[in-house]
DNA sequence: CGTTAACTTGAATTTTGTCAATGCCTGTGG
DNA sequence: CCACAGGCATTGACAAAATTCAAGTTAACG
């Protein structure tokens, strides 16, 4: 079953949420069959805490996945955009509240049933595998930003995700997130965010199109400033690795 | 074949593992038929950038799964124990580098052949799903640490957790890896961990037993310093979630 | 028992955060 | 359609946490 998912290219998944509205047998029937919900910008669709109980699919708008400290500190983990599952690493308590940023359309399934379906269907398991691994892929990067990239790496890296994700380069970004989103979810401050567009804007790698929009000017200074250069297959002291005995 | 996994309380995965040596048709059977590879500290067991084409059980010490930046940055994403699956989340490539901390032992099964045994065996994709989930739980509180957290409660934490992992409370807790390794994987530098390190042990909440042993004196001056006091379950302000429509 | 890498400790520096004031979108209501 | 309000964002000055650089120590290994 996995056999199908387990041969796409590493970032194939990619491709298969942008096509999931059209397939036969997987998600995309599975929630096409569920009533749609709406809420309003700032609404809480789970919190924390509660019973998770239940798989989301976002059809439109985008959410933020928090995590609020004792104190108060609040870590955004994460930014569900339309076609984006949520709530697949099931537990018995949401170890996250997921709030919508802007307007949210989404399809919900319970736990119980979802997992039937997941019994009975290859194709779905395939596909729900397939979005676990782009998940924890996801994560991977996101330690890296965090534990070793600088401030300006982190919002050009954020600035270059969100671009990809929107996929037509020299268009504009949009931006639907606060500033203190943003600084949430790339561990800053709402200021040092601000102050570091405003640089970018400044130098002329970004173009600021009011609060919530940014053309990107110069995407290969931006991809620099990531220091996101190759990451991937970096230098050439590379070896396959060995196998004892 | 998922039922039985999702229904596992939280962190039940975790149970899970410590018995896996024993139960009959999942993943201690597929990997028992195959050959132990033995490494010594510092060998490299994939390297990022390689065909990833293989998973690895742990049987024996610890390897450390790191990312190196282009200019030499260093990020331990996470340690790998006995009983640990590396490998799971499928990609063509490997995204990090894999090496041994401690002398390890491991086992290794090629991706066609893991694929296809999950195909067939219905317990073996509820172990993989459950060990799916754990790590993104543990990829979930990794952002958090290195989102939010201040140095004392990265280390804090991090003592935590291996107090966690070795599971007898007032024992001595090992911690194979080197200072360095801690910083890389705590988002910090090597003298930052160590004067944290050092404090604790004046304060008396720890106790230095060589370079790599510590005892924890006083676990809840620990658990306090590591803000995690009720993470996940904070205030009292918390509701159901809403079902409109 | 000596060597050496790993660790600790201290002082100076840097980055980012904090606090506070100002400015500007955006959406509401006149 | 325009004015206004209020939240959101920007900007600046200062503070703090953590890093960097530079010696010293120490533990672990042969």
């Amino acid at each position: 079953m996995f056999a199908d998912t387990l041969s796409l290219p590493a970032r194939a998944a990619t491709t298969l949420r942008a096509t999931a509205a059209v397939p036969p047998e997987g998600l995309a029937s599975l929630f096409g069959r569920q009533v749609v919900e709406s809420f309003e910008p700032g609404a809480v669709v789970v919190w924390q805490g509660d019973a998770a109980d239940q798989v989301f699919e976002v059809t439109e708008g985008v959410l933020r996945i928090v995590t609020v400290l004792s104190d108060g500190r609040r870590v955004i983990t994460g930014f569900a955009h339309a076609g984006d599952l949520m709530g697949l690493a099931l537990r018995n308590r949401q170890p996250y509240t997921a709030e919508a940023v802007t307007a949210v359309k989404l399809r919900r399934i319970g736990r119980r049933r979802f997992q039937d379906e997941a019994d009975r269907s290859p194709e779905l398991r395939a596909e729900l595998f397939a979005r676990m691994c782009e998940e924890m892929a996801a994560a991977q990067d996101q330690m890296v930003l965090l534990g070793r990239k600088t401030a300006e790496e982190r919002v050009c890296s954020f600035l270059l995700r969100m671009q990809r994700r929107l996929a037509r380069a020299g268009a504009m970004i949009e931006l639907p997130m606060t500033r203190v989103d943003m600084a949430d979810y790339l561990g800053l401050t709402m200021e040092t965010v601000s102050r570091i567009m405003t640089r970018l804007a400044a130098r002329g790698v970004i173009e600021a199109r009011g609060r919530h929009g940014v053309v990107v000017r110069q995407p290969e200074t931006l991809a620099a400033l990531a220091g996101e250069s190759d990451e991937d297959e970096a230098d050439g002291c590379r070896h396959r690795a060995v196998w004892p005995q």
